[in-house]
DNA sequence: AGATTTCTCTAGCGGTCGATACAGAAAAAA
DNA sequence: TTTTTTCTGTATCGACCGCTAGAGAAATCT
């Protein structure tokens, strides 16, 4: 947005030259290509930002994980402040859609929550990666406002979205008419958000899932 | 620890010299006094952590709101890490003290967490002062693993203090022997987190006290 | 009064922050 | 080949970070 890098944002050269020549609309750019993959070296930052934070992450933390000096960094991302938009992107749709997920594809709302609470006990406590969510956790401590709100919208959209699906169900007979929809989803979404705190607090996956199975006893009998 | 400031943990010369010549043990010093309030430049830097959690509150920022220089924040109180340490200690017992009172005062482990999801409803969205929990939000996002520890320890070491209060209603007979105490535990210290979070993405006092009304419903019948 | 002790103010230390200028290297285009 | 374009590595930039030396101010002690 800022400066004249206007390509910042595009999938970049598709890595190597082994790719046919006729893939995108743009072919590949005249000068040198870059000499690492943009892919790789954004899910490294990924896992930086969802480990440490926005602000805790520094711009050399991040060339070192990825592997790049600064200034491609900044030619292929942008600033620190639009890679990180780009990571929180990449982030929903990588590891955060499974309550999207859960949402559409299950009958009930009853069912899309418990389904929801049950997957975030694995995603949040799976090896390899850091624990519980970047989109709770990445922002807490931010001297940048804008930072900090983007998330939190974020948050309270995914609240909005359990509370609309609940909604739903309710008009659809599936819950009884006075069911409070808004207090169920921010019931919802508070269990969550303690789930991907005690999953940073040294959690199991096993303990989370008690605690899912435990907050459906709130719902009420369908 | 590191220096040779070694008054800089004690109470200080109470303020003024209005005060009566024999208040204390050790009378206060020869030199001359400090010129600010060691108690309520400790209360505005409890509130700035509060607010902006360790990393993101500079020296800077704490210099200004305690209305005192850099040097005479390092005497009184040490590095910023211990002054930190210090605000979370009378955090804890100026704000942070509802919790125990529950599971000291109430005479059923029910009742005591009912209670504590009750006030902290009250506590996370009060006017004048930062919303949610310092201890869950203060030290997320940490350079320093320390700090971001001594948190961690905190909060852990609250859940088990609400584990050992229900364990107790146990064996009084007052829940069901087959209860289980460690995720009744978690349960309650997930939504006290969950709210702290959401005090802070903005929810009001009303919309957490019904999720506190709401989360009882999974505790059995007494 | 001096002498002594302690605090406060100014100024600045070395280090890291996010971000960039510049020159050389590596590719495509001519 | 030469030219053009783009990327990469070095070497910073000014700003801020936590922290402190040093000198003067303000109290007590003798």
């Amino acid at each position: 947005m800022v400066s004249a890098q206007a390509s910042s944002q595009q999938t970049g050269p598709e890595a190597g030259p082994e790719t046919g020549p006729e893939t995108g609309a743009k072919q590949r750019g005249r000068g040198r290509p870059r000499s690492f993959d943009r892919e790789t070296a954004l899910e490294k930052a990924i896992l930086a930002f969802w480990e440490h934070g926005y602000e805790a992450t520094s711009v050399s933390d991040l060339t070192k994980v990825m592997g790049i000096g600064a200034p491609s960094l900044y030619a292929a991302f942008g600033d620190k402040r639009s890679l990180f938009d780009e990571v929180v992107r990449e982030y929903g749709t990588r590891y955060g859609s499974f309550g999207d997920r859960a949402l559409a594809e299950e009958p009930t709302a009853r069912t899309a929550v418990e389904r929801m609470l049950r997957e975030a006990a694995a995603e949040y406590t799976e090896p390899g990666r850091p624990h519980g969510c970047l989109v709770i956790h990445a922002a807490t401590n931010c001297t940048t406002p804008e930072v900090e709100e983007s998330l939190r919208d974020r948050r309270n959209a995914n609240i909005a979205a359990i509370e609309s699906r609940i909604r739903s169900g309710i008009a659809a007979g599936e819950l009884p008419a006075d069911a409070d929809a808004a207090a169920l989803a921010r019931h919802t979404g508070a269990m969550i958000q303690g789930m991907s705190q005690q999953a940073r607090d040294g959690a199991a996956k096993e303990e989370l899932e008690a605690l899912a199975e435990l907050a459906m006893a709130i719902w009420p009998r369908s």
